[in-house]
DNA sequence: GAGTTTGAAACT
DNA sequence: CAGTTTCAAACTC
């Protein structure tokens, strides 16, 4: 399974970690180790690259939910576990939980406040269902979509699912109806001595409820039943909801850095009672105390198949600036007959960031999924070119599917990318989306995500130590979730989400994210939406292929990445310089496209490693650069919030012979002023520097040249364009003489701009009369040849008609 | 295009 | 942290 270490939980940033749940959090939890340390199985979960025996199964799921439906099921993790999921299959009108329901709906990740524990439950799912990843695809499994049996589990809106957590309650409730109030009824205190139980909870008496809502729920009724049907009223302090509304605003105060969601996906189960709950994953949550909720969460599946397929792995660079998450989710669900996959893309806007999820519910083999007729492009995929170190303010989580299969589906309106990868068979399957879902992230507040026609909810408890958690079988009779293929997964920054990016460093290549135990194969890396964007922008995204990884050549493409504080557009309009890099293999931050966190593309280069080919050496790259400056990658030139006058750089300069003003200076290059903190000699970029003004002048009154220059061109050739339309029919007669019909006056303006032009140019260059004399009758040569030109290929053309 | 200059990055 | 070296871009010719 993959985890989270513990020193990648350190280095985890405040804001991340300092959550209210943490404060929530029963402090009489013991330490780390009790939490992790299942009983009397090891605690050794297997990391990446650890390659467990197919054999090997992990049981997540405790059988007894499965065989009793009517009594409150409580999945927890073996009594070491302090976390618990309770999944109630009471009928009980106010229990309305169906463990069927629960799992396919929500993938729910429970961390555990108190002992940094994180749970990832990814719902029921079949538990005979492989969790693997196959080699021979090259597709890593990052999160598998627990396509419940049930159909009626995706039908099942408003179907709560609930998890218990020690000291918090979390509640989840699926894609929901509105309106319905969400009743959670708990198990009895003495009927499971779950981990729950055991984790000790030190606040039984003020247990706290965090909500979650998939659906625009207008009304919000938490109620805690008791064994004996009684229904208690959450007090409000012990409530924590969280809302994802329909069609929010996707403005927020409180940006989510960091969401991760993974869909649970059971296949094959006979009964959805039978299946009881999975937990696995980890969770990295982060909430801000003061702004709404700011959540980084990051899961991974218990299974321990996670594992490194040699040269089968998902480049994930660093963001400069991770003002934005994308979540990609790919659902490969193996549907069966019985059974209707539903995907899921949930689409959450939360300030700058865009979380982007797809979840995938096992559902009758209805139809085709929704996202499937969303899908751009449907792409055969062998693997994904994720990577770059960058400043991009883009986070994206690609899930990636084990089948070749890459569906993109780009969201209008939103700037999340949407990719999708369908396993082979998953492509054949059917699926249906049942429209785009949110997932959340639990916070201290409420929080409102901008969500598409279907909302998911993934609540996420705030954890400040994030532990690892092996998953155990809760039961003998489990299930498992068996690796029978190396997976790899990798989860790697390319840049630095400031909060984050540090943790995702130590996560290797291929790590997946919330991957739920189970038959579906979806899973979520953690990848920079550069990437994304390459992927996008190279049609074929050369995922496909069953063998080999890919040549990154065919993802990669040119980034678009905000550089050096410049804006979104501005780096998208022009195109990156190619690197010449020769002897840092562009793997140091000589390199400026490593630097941005892309990968080299028609660059210059020599022996080049910023590519898929190299991609261990990347990532150790990254990380080197990460270790010698977590900032590395961010955006040298901060952005102000007055606009552009607070732009400085976050170094400052060390110009000593440039006077910074030299694009050698980075503060010039930037166009922006020297400040304080640079260290620059003799500098002359400060506001009333005389030079910088002159060249700040001449600077402008060059690119007005261009522009008035290209202007003139652009016209003189649209005008001549249209002479050819208009001229033609006339040409037809034939003739040995051009048609004098293209001296227009159009035309002659056209010329006498361009001819002006020239002599300005002469004039602000100083030339000589003669030879500004020169300039203007070479460019009166010039657009006499166009004129001429056109009107031969206008009377060839006519000539060509009237045959 | 070759050579030089420059300053950030990397190294000690 | 400071000094030095390496490196690739910027610049000059």
């Amino acid at each position: 399974m993959d985890v989270v270490s513990p020193e990648l939980n350190s280095l985890l940033p405040d804001e991340i970690m300092d959550t209210e749940a943490i404060e929530d959090v029963p402090q009489s939890q013991p330490d780390e180790t009790a939490v992790q340390s299942e009983p009397s199985d090891d605690t050794s979960v297997p990391m990446e690259t650890d390659t467990p025996l197919a054999s090997e199964n992990l049981s997540l799921c405790s059988d007894a939910t499965s065989t009793e439906p009517t009594q409150a099921l409580t999945t927890s993790a073996t009594t070491g576990n302090p976390i618990a999921v309770s999944i109630s299959s009471t009928p009980s009108p106010l229990l309305t939980l169906k463990p069927a329901l629960a799992t396919s709906t929500a993938a729910t990740i429970t961390t555990d406040s108190v002992t940094g524990t994180i749970v990832s439950t990814s719902g029921l799912q079949k538990l005979t269902a492989p969790f693997t990843i196959s080699p021979a695809n090259h597709q890593i499994i990052l999160n598998k979509v627990a396509s419940s049996q049930a159909t009626e589990a995706a039908k099942s809106a408003g179907t709560p699912q609930v998890i218990k957590q020690e000291g918090q309650k979390l509640l989840v409730t699926a894609i929901g109806k509105s309106g319905q109030p969400i009743v959670l009824q708990l198990p009895h205190t003495g009927s499971k001595p779950g981990a729950s139980q055991t984790s000790g909870d030190t606040k039984p008496q003020t247990p706290q409820f965090k909500v979650v809502t998939l659906g625009a729920r207008s009304e919000l009724k938490p109620v805690v039943g008791s064994a004996g049907n009684q229904v208690t009223t959450l007090q409000p302090q012990q409530l924590k909801t969280v809302q994802i509304a329909k069609k929010t605003p996707t403005s927020s105060a409180a940006p989510i850095k960091f969401i991760i969601t993974k869909t649970v996906n059971s296949k094959g189960l006979s009964s959805p009672t039978s299946v009881p709950p999975v937990i696995a994953g980890r969770v990295l949550t982060q909430t801000s105390p003061v702004m709404p909720p700011r959540t980084i969460t990051l899961s991974e599946p218990h299974n321990t198949s996670i594992q490194s397929i040699a040269g089968k792995k998902i480049a994930i660079s660093p963001l400069k600036t991770p003002s934005k998450v994308t979540v990609v989710s790919v659902a490969s669900p193996t549907s069966n007959a019985s059974q209707k996959s539903v995907a899921l893309p949930v689409n959450v806007a939360l300030g700058q960031q865009i979380l982007t999820v797809q979840q995938s519910t096992s559902g009758s083999p209805v139809k085709l999924a929704t996202s499937q007729t969303t899908t751009q492009n449907i792409k055969p995929v062998q693997s994904l070119a994720v990577g770059g170190v960058g400043g991009s303010q883009f986070k994206t989580i690609i899930p990636l599917a084990t089948q070749p299969n890459v569906q993109q589906i780009q969201v209008p309106g939103s700037k999340f990318h949407y990719v999708r990868l369908v396993t082979a068979t998953t492509a054949s399957s059917i699926g249906q989306a049942s429209g785009p879902s949110t997932s959340s992230i639990q916070t201290a507040k409420p929080m409102v995500v901008n969500t598409g026609a279907v909302r998911m909810s993934v609540p996420i408890v705030p954890a400040q130590p994030m532990k690892q958690v092996a998953p155990k079988p809760l039961t003998s009779a489990a299930q498992i979730v068996t690796t029978t293929q190396t997976q790899q997964r990798l989860i790697m920054p390319a840049t630095p989400l400031p909060q984050i990016q540090p943790n995702f460093t130590n996560l290797r290549p291929g790590t997946v994210l919330a991957p739920a135990p189970g038959g579906g194969n979806v899973g979520y890396a953690v990848v920079p939406a550069q990437y994304v964007t390459q992927l996008q922008q190279s049609p074929f995204v050369t995922l496909a292929g069953s063998s080999g990884f890919p040549a990154s050549t065919g993802v990669q493409t040119q980034a678009r990445l905000p550089l050096n504080g410049l804006s979104t557009a501005e780096a998208t309009s022009r195109p990156r310089k190619p690197c010449n890099c020769t002897k840092s293999q562009c793997l140091k931050l000589y390199c400026d496209c490593f630097a941005n966190g892309e990968f080299c593309n028609n660059c210059n280069c020599n022996n080049c490693f910023n590519n898929l080919e190299h991609e261990t050496e990347r990532l150790k790259a990254i990380k080197t650069c990460l270790d010698r400056n977590p900032e590395a990658f961010k955006p040298k030139i901060g952005k102000g919030k007055e606009g552009e006058s607070d732009r400085r750089h976050s170094k400052g300069c060390n110009c000593k012979r440039s006077g910074c003003l030299k694009n050698y200076c980075e503060c010039y290059e930037a166009k922006i002023m020297c400040s304080s903190i640079c260290k620059c000699i003799g500098c002359k970029n400060f506001e009333e520097s005389p030079e910088r003004k002159t060249l700040m002048h001449l600077a402008d009154a060059a690119e007005v040249r261009v522009q008035q220059q290209t202007a003139a061109k652009t016209k003189l050739s649209s005008q001549i364009s249209d002479l050819l339309m208009r001229t033609t029919p006339v040409n037809s007669s034939g003739g040995g003489r051009l048609p004098y019909t293209f001296v227009t006056k159009e035309v002659l303006e056209a010329t006498c701009e361009c001819l002006v032009e020239q002599a300005k140019k002469a004039e602000q260059t100083f030339q000589s009369q003669a030879e500004a004399e020169r300039m203007i009758l070479e460019e009166f040569g010039h657009c006499l040849m166009r004129i001429i030109s056109s009107a031969g290929k206008a009377k060839a053309d006519s000539a060509s008609i009237s045959c």
